[in-house]
DNA sequence: TACTAAGCGAGACGGTACGTCTCGTCTTCTC
DNA sequence: GAGAAGACGAGACGTACCGTCTCGCTTAGTA
């Protein structure tokens, strides 16, 4: 999401710690990053009460007691915003843990990825910014890079995993097994809004495990 | 789609050819078919030229020669002009047939799919449909009943004889199986882009199938 | 001011009363009489409380209820929504009557002018416009032919009718002698802040007339 | 326009060359000529590309390579630097000499004025500065004090001389003689765009000068 | 043959948010 | 401490669409 160099916290800047050396001087006020975070609580506060068709760039602002032309300096649109300020709040990263089996595996990491996708809060976002994405061809590949394809790589550790001991169908790539993973808890939260429970993660299982 | 029983080509109007006979005198000029159809028209062309996004109202109702208040008078908004347009322009009727083994339909059944999913201009509205889903609530239920629960329905059918003749792994319902292949097939429309082609129906039969 | 030929009251509207004949059909809503005049009357009330420089047309929208693009598509800008204003609420007209002489129809012409003159009220607003005419090369073609050239003319008859008597000084050219003026009327306004008082006058008419 | 007081050129500031000596200690780094060269220099150059209404603050600092802090610092505002320039660019004086009789001497100033004001790069500059007086009563002031009141000083001078000589018309005051000089010039600049020529010269003699 | 009730193209209306612009202030770093 | 750089809060700009509302007309029944 970090469209511009300078928009994460402190310390990410590039260039190191070595100073203004350099061709790039460094001149002017610094980003405050006191309005960095008051623009994104308020856009988290904001997107729970309106929505995201209801939340506006001018809404964050009057909200956040930034001006507008600071949203805009740093984000493209309400959309990025709200992927960095979803980002800031929940703790996204589902942590790939070598559980001794693929089918092990699996379940921890569904059990994470399942227990997000069944806060409201979450969720809500999550469609607003994949819808977002199918509008702004810009926005799909900031979205895919710093979010989808995220989760993707740590799912993909898991079935290389599976892959290299024989625990996936030979049949099955590990990249549609991804497919069918992603697949259904999307197809869930966007199209039948049917729960992800504990049945659905052993029945995922049992699709992409080579029977014994 | 039909939100107003007129909505409908001519002949489908409720009330039958019976005549105004009863209570509810009809009165007044009719629908013109003609300004529908060329509403619809310049919907499709308009989606093509400038994107759902870019896509208005008032740009239809330019475009068509229409009234803007016409519009509104038989659709709640862009989304459900552009389904109907959808739904008159492309057939997205998916036939089922029996092809005698559970591998077979559901062969037939995603080359028939996929075929429609391999057409950008179809994925395009698809994609569009389905985001503006995710921001209306009215038109999510629209959407559903009239587009994803239709083609849900019909690979039901094939799942339920599939079950019957006992070629559903134990372990997955047909519902469960439903939503991964409509999961892979959006999944792929809507984050990866990755193409609907022949090694991945086969490896969803792979996943679907009982083992022999 | 009336850049639309339609901007005028109603009555005004070309075309006169025979109907939609002709190739120019006018279809659509009319404009607001109502819209228009409580615009003008938000002009007069704001120019009044916060002065020309804190005049918006946002403010104009929202003391009138009126939306900002009503107000858009009748006037280019607020300096021309106050020419009409002014217009539509101080009588602007300064009778020319033939009182015998040239000292006499001056002193008439010149009493009438002054009064306005002394109301700060209307010198605040022409003080605006012709401001906004230095910066505005459209507006200050129309502040020419919708106030400036016409109070000339008035002036002109009287210098005319003078010039055919005779009383007129042989080296004084009625338009130079306009110029003096209006020129003395507009420096004390614009620059010194002086007041147009009975004693100029008379100073005036002794410097325009023919000694006995 | 020195509203600061070391807004002038070096040597002028308060205090003196004597340096820092005394109970006002003066540290720090002393205003740079160069900036405030470069700020007036942009200044008219910028005037002379986009008009007044296009000059602002920003493109001054742009096109100079200061700072807008260094320009708020020694301007109130862009009227102010546009006056500086002006001063600093046309030599504005108008010298007045005893050449015998009113005429001559009237016919003198006349001559120079009117030479500026047929400038339009300095009419120009004046009509916006006159305007720009309108809409701010302290720049108003600051724009009488250092230019019109100059100007009609020198005027008052002649006129004076005049009076005293009898050559005036008893009926007129000097005041009201110099309104109807710098009246007709600025009418003609302001608001009918004639030119200011030979002819005019020769009526305002005439107009101002006692009958023989 | 009227009368009446929609539907129609046209377009003005009150709203609202957009993204941009410039203001005048403030912070940061360099000279 | 002046100066260049540039981020900041503020707020108006003019535009784009929204969805609604007249308009004057056409088009069908109903009488």
């Amino acid at each position: 999401v970090n469209v511009n160099p300078a928009s994460g916290p402190p310390g990410t800047s590039p260039g190191g710690p070595g100073g203004p050396a350099g061709g790039s001087a460094r001149a002017g006020r610094k980003r405050s990053e006191q309005s960095r975070q008051a623009i994104l609580a308020a856009t988290i506060a904001l997107v729970g009460e309106v929505g995201y068709a209801g939340l506006t760039i001018e809404g964050i602002a009057a909200r956040s007691g930034a001006g507008k032309q600071t949203i805009y300096r740093w984000w493209p649109g309400k959309a990025d915003v709200l992927l960095d300020a979803l980002a800031e709040k929940a703790d996204l990263h589902v942590p790939v843990s070598d559980e001794g089996s693929f089918a092990a595996d699996l379940r921890t990491f569904l059990g994470g990825t399942f227990r997000l996708g069944r806060d409201p809060r979450v969720t809500d976002v999550l469609r607003a910014l994949m819808a977002h994405a199918q509008l702004d061809t810009d926005f799909r590949d900031r979205f895919r890079a710093s979010f989808l394809y995220r989760r993707r790589d740590a799912l993909a550790t898991v079935l290389h995993r599976a892959q290299a001991r024989g625990e996936l169908p030979a049949s099955l790539s590990p990249g549609t097994a991804a497919d069918i993973v992603f697949g259904v808890v999307w197809y869930r939260i966007l199209a039948t809004g049917e729960p992800l429970d504990e049945p659905l993660i052993e029945e995922l299982i049992g699709a992409l495990t080579r029977p014994a």
